[in-house]
Parts: structure tokens; C-alpha cells; sequence
DNA sequence: CTTGACTCTCACATCGATGTGAGACTTTAC
DNA sequence: GTAAAGTCTCACATCGATGTGAGAGTCAAG
């Protein structure tokens, strides 16, 4: 499928798709027209890139997360001290349940909130 | 207590605690220096605004969130017609909900590819 | 008083995620 | 074949959260 349909499907902008493709975590085939081609399974992998962007995850680390369930990192990307890259996703998974406590308390603040304007709304008619 | 304590104390830069005042989220006392001087309060008020922040709410959202608490909008910010801002609390409640669910996948993706590269690291020892 | 640590304001820099517009080519429907 | 819709690349703009440095004043300890 072509740009258009994958963004509608997924709800991406075309932008980010092709902004995933920079990054190097969306490698759609070319047709000869140029015209970037999406296989089916590009609908579930943009749909994850986006989330884990979103989740805040530096598109570094989404690629080798990416790439791994296809097949194992064969001695690792070069650079990859496998050491190294475990105390990045480490710090990571840390940050991630840190945001997402910080999330939840937030999210309980909005929704205190909210019960309150409601409620003086109500008071009000 | 002057900006540094404040920031030793909540772990937030003292660059950011300006930077929430400038917003108006944090609106300590001046000494006759100059200096801020900042309430006990602002400790928690501080920590509560950082992770407002962090969890991505817009900081126009945050001041009326912070400052009903301590005492009722009273007729309403100038130009917030309640129902407005319930809708935009509303949007905002979801957008975090989503995210958070959003997050939790990807905690998990990164928890699993953590497993997967200790269980590698320790094959190759 | 002097010095070192703090603080002030201001302004510019950065960074990632996005938006947007220009100019050109491709595909599709008629 | 023509027009409309889709796509391409490129590049600049924006936005919020931060960092950083300059230049000047303040505070506390010796």
C-alpha cells in the first residue's frame, strides 16, 4: 500500500511516516516511481513505532528493540557492547514506570479536577 | 528558602523553577535583594508542577488546575466559559489515559527486550 | 574588606516532534 | 489527454522544555 492509505489506517500523519523511515524504523520497499510501498505488517510496526515514540523512547533505542523479534542482533550493532545497550534500556524501563506513575497521579489531579468544575456547573444552572 | 535549597530539595534545576514562575505556576516572595523566597508549600507545589509537566499537560491547563484547589474560580478565569475548559480538562483526561495505556505497552516491549538481551548476554558467557 | 558561592535577568542555543509550503512527478478517473 | 488527487524531496518554521553563558548584584565566612 502507498503513504496515504498506511497513514489513514494507522491514524499517522504522512509526515511522521516518513519521518520513521529517516529514523530508519519504517524501510518501506520503493516502487520505480519512487512512491514508498508498505507491506501489511508496516500497519502494526507503525502503529508500535508510534507508541513507543510517543511514549518518549529515543528513536536509538526504538530500532534495536525493533529489530531484535526479527531475528537476534548477531554480535550485537557495532558499537554495542551488549553491556551498554542493557544499561540504556535499563535507565529506560526506569524512566518509563517513573513517567507512567507520574502519569497516573496526574491523570487522578486532572480527574479530581474535573469533578470539581462539573460539580459547580451543576451548582450554577 | 532561596531557589537553590528549593532545588536541592525537590531535584527539579533551578533553571525550571524560574522558568514555572515565568509561566506563573510558582509565585514566590521577592526579598528586598531580589531574591525568591519560597514557601514550605512550594516544595509540593513544585514537585506537583513537575510532574504535571512531564506528563505533557500544557502549562495553561496547570494554573487553573493548581490554583482551584485554593479557592474557587469565582466567576471563572476572563474568558473561560466552564464548559470550555471542562472540554479541554475532558480532552486532556483522555489524551493522558491514552497515553498511559500507550506507555504500559511499550514498558512492556522494553521489558521484554531486556529479558531477551540478559538471556543473550548470559548464553555468551 | 575580600572572596567564593548564590542569585538575578536576559538572551541565545538546542533538541525532538511536527507543521507547512514549494516545485515537480505519478496515478487515477473521466 | 486533462484534471484532480496523491506523492516525492527539501527546507524552513514552530513549539515546549531545557541548557548555557554573560554581566552584575548579594550573602556569608574569614
Amino acid at each position: 500500500m502507498r503513504i496515504g492509505e498506511l497513514s489513514r489506517r494507522t491514524g499517522i500523519p504522512v509526515r511522521m511516516l516518513r519521518y520513521y523511515e529517516e529514523r530508519g524504523l519504517l524501510t518501506p520497499e520503493r516502487a520505480p516511481s519512487g512512491y514508498r510501498r508498505y507491506a501489511e505488517a508496516d500497519v502494526d510496526r507503525a502503529t508500535l513505532v508510534s507508541s513507543l515514540i510517543r511514549s518518549g523512547l529515543p528513536t536509538r533505542l526504538i530500532l534495536p528493540l525493533l529489530r531484535d523479534p526479527y531475528g537476534p542482533v548477531a554480535g550485537g550493532t557495532p558499537g554495542d557492547e551488549g553491556g551498554e545497550m542493557v544499561a540504556l534500556f535499563t535507565a529506560e524501563l526506569a524512566r518509563l514506570d517513573d513517567r507512567i506513575a507520574c502519569m497516573s497521579l496526574s491523570r487522578d489531579a486532572v480527574r479530581r479536577h474535573l469533578r470539581l468544575r462539573r460539580a459547580r456547573a451543576r451548582a450554577e444552572r
